[in-house]
DNA sequence: CCAACGGAGTTGAACGTTCAAGATACAATC
DNA sequence: GATTGTATCTTGAACGTTCAACTCCGTTGG
C-alpha cells in the first residue's frame, strides 16, 4: 500500500477542503437568493437553453451527472411550482420531454445574475487568468480518468 | 452584468462538472465498500489521529466544514454502531467530547487503504506533480475567498 | 447571590436523495 | 405475432441533512 507524501497530501487537503466549502457555499447563496437548488438551478439553465426550451429527463440526467430517480423527483416539484412541464415524446413513448414553462424562464433570468456575480467572486476574479485556465484543464482531466470517453458538459459544443 | 467570457465559462464548466462528479464519485465508492459516508470517514479519520482519539463536537464541525446540527445526528449513528461515545468535558460542563472506541478505530484502518487508492487512482496519478502542486496552491486560494483569514484543514501545520 | 446572557449541543419535523421495485413502450427474436 | 429483452421513467420507503426551537452549563454584572 503505497501512502502520499507531504506534498501530496497538502495538494489533496487543500483541494479536498474545497470540494467540501465551495458547493456548500454556492449551494447556500442559491437557497437564501433564490429559494432553489444549485442542482435545481443547473435543470432550469440546461432547459432555458435548450431548443423550444425542451429536453428528456435522461439527456438532463447525463447532463447534470444526476440519478434518473432523482431527477424524475426533482421535476416533480418543479412542476408543482408551475416552472416545468411534462410531455411524453409524441414520437417515442418511452421518452418523457420536460419543458420549461415561461414562469421558470423568467425564474432563471432573475436567478442568474446573482449565481454568475458569486462564482465570479469565488472563482473566476480570485485566479489569474492563466491559473482559471489551467483549473478547467486539470478539471477535465480528472474527469476524463473517471469517465473515461464520456465529454463532459461544457466541453463538448 | 458582467458576464462570462468563452475561456472564463469553458474553465468554469468544467471545473463545475468536477465539482459534481468527483464527490459523487468518492461517495459511492466509500458507500459500497465500507459502507459509511464520505463525511462520517473524514470524521471518523480526524478522531483516529486526534490525541486519546478524542475531540470537541464543535472543533469536529469546523474541521469538517458541517453544521453543528449534523454532527450531533452523525455521532449518535456512529454511537449506535459501537464506532464513538460521547462523553461530557469533565473540566466544563458545556463542551461535549467525542470519542473513537477501538473498533471505530479498527473501522478506519480497514477503510483508509481503499480511499487512498481511490483518491490516488483518480486525482494524484491522473496529474503531473506539478499539475497536482497547483491545484493545491489554486484550492487555498479559492477557500481564502470563501472564508477570508480562515485556515483550512491541512494546510495549517 | 441571582438574573440575564451567550455559547454548546440536542431534538423533531420538513425536505431532498438514494435505493429497490415496478410500470410502460418499443425492438428483436423465434 | 407472442415472447423475451432492454431502456426509460416513476414510485414509495429509508436514510441523511437542514432548519428552528429548545435545553443545559457557565459567565457576567448588578
Amino acid at each position: 500500500m503505497k501512502w502520499l507524501d507531504e506534498d501530496q497530501l497538502n495538494a489533496w487537503m487543500g483541494f479536498a477542503g474545497l470540494l467540501t466549502a465551495l458547493p456548500a457555499e454556492l449551494d447556500s447563496q442559491m437557497q437564501r437568493q433564490a429559494g432553489i437548488t444549485q442542482f435545481e438551478y443547473l435543470v432550469m439553465a440546461a432547459l432555458s437553453e435548450a431548443t423550444d426550451r425542451t429536453l428528456r429527463m435522461s439527456v438532463i440526467s447525463r447532463f447534470a451527472h444526476g440519478s434518473l430517480s432523482r431527477l424524475s423527483h426533482l421535476i416533480k416539484r418543479l412542476e408543482k411550482r408551475g416552472w416545468v412541464h411534462r410531455e411524453l415524446d409524441p414520437a417515442d413513448g418511452r421518452y418523457t420531454n420536460a419543458i420549461l414553462t415561461d414562469a421558470g424562464y423568467a425564474k432563471v433570468v432573475a436567478t442568474a445574475p446573482g449565481h454568475v456575480r458569486l462564482v465570479r467572486r469565488l472563482v473566476i476574479d480570485a485566479l489569474t487568468p492563466a491559473q482559471l485556465h489551467r483549473l478547467g484543464d486539470t478539471s477535465r482531466r480528472i474527469l476524463d480518468t473517471i469517465n473515461p470517453g464520456e465529454q463532459c458538459p461544457g466541453a463538448r459544443r
